[in-house]
DNA sequence: GCGACAG
DNA sequence: ATCTTGTCGC
């Protein structure tokens, strides 16, 4: 994949002026709704009606071909040094069709609310290598639940122009409308903007997901929010199909482990 | 000064 | 995010 929007690259040499700036531009480029052409019927959990290939009866209007399934990509970076690993996993009906990565220099701290100038330049890197091009794909961290609405997943869709969403797990700023203490899985709580961010507080940023729920302990819920071309609902109802029996959805689970995986080779 | 703070 | 052993519980 390669980088559509080049002026958008987060440069860390940057003045904490320019990189705010950048974020409103950025925010001002995005999309919060649904622009992504994808049916959220075939993210791919097997659940989806059997296309209809019936050979001797080969009618033709009453056979709603389906869409391939989605091919939905993951995210995630591991640190050594002064060095990230990002990795990116694409899956396809649950099977992981393709993974790249790459291992770029850090020169720029973790600031919050600057985390993209810290991690973005890597994961594009990564991207420069991924042959796929994803329907949509899931960052590690928060998209539109962000001072400026420009967080991570937001900064990244927009500069890759691809349907984006982030999934973070903690909560960087917003407020959740309920209590997000007593979810059961597959349940969720919407995420409204408060006085911290630069949008109309009561705007809807995005939900607490909660992905997995126990009996005995309580686990706490992932908080999902549009990254770019996908809506709050699509974002969420995305993570929730991506479920796999853990806290995080597959793809970045999966990109979590591959990028522990490649860390460890490169630290030889 | 105090509180907030993705990864 | 990362540094880290054992350990409590399903």
């Amino acid at each position: 994949m390669n980088v559509a929007r080049p002026e958008f690259r987060p440069d860390p040499e940057s003045t904490r002026e320019e990189m705010e700036a950048l974020q409103h531009d950025i925010a001002a480029s995005a999309r919060f709704d649904d622009d992504h052409g994808f049916d959220l019927d075939t993210l791919g959990t097997g659940d989806a009606a059997p296309s209809q290939t019936t050979l001797d009866s080969p009618t033709e209007s009453d056979s709603p071909v389906r869409p391939d399934p989605l091919l939905v990509a993951g995210v995630d970076q591991a640190f050594l040094d002064d060095r990230a690993v990002s990795a990116v996993v694409v899956l396809r009906d649950g099977e992981v069709v393709e993974r790249t990565h790459a291992v770029s220099p850090l020169t720029f701290p973790y600031v919050p609310g600057l985390l993209s100038f810290r991690e973005g330049g890597p994961i594009l890197d990564a991207f420069e290598r991924l042959d796929t091009t994803p329907d949509v794909v899931l960052f590690d961290g928060s998209g539109r639940i962000h001072y400026r609405q420009a967080g991570l997943a937001t900064h990244m869709g927009v500069a890759l122009d691809v349907p984006a969403l982030g999934v973070a797990k903690s909560l960087l700023c917003g407020t959740p409308v309920a209590d997000t203490d007593h979810l059961e899985a597959g349940e969720s709580v919407p995420i409204e903007a408060n006085d911290r961010m630069d949008c109309e507080a009561g705007t809807l940023v995005g939900h607490a997901v909660q992905t997995r729920q126990f009996d005995s302990y309580r686990i706490n819920p992932v908080y999902v929010s549009p990254g770019h071309r996908v809506s709050a609902a699509t974002a969420r109802d995305v993570v929730l199909g991506c479920r796999g029996g853990y806290k995080l959805p597959e793809p970045t689970r999966l990109a979590d482990a591959y990028a522990d995986e490649v860390k460890e080779d490169v630290r030889e």
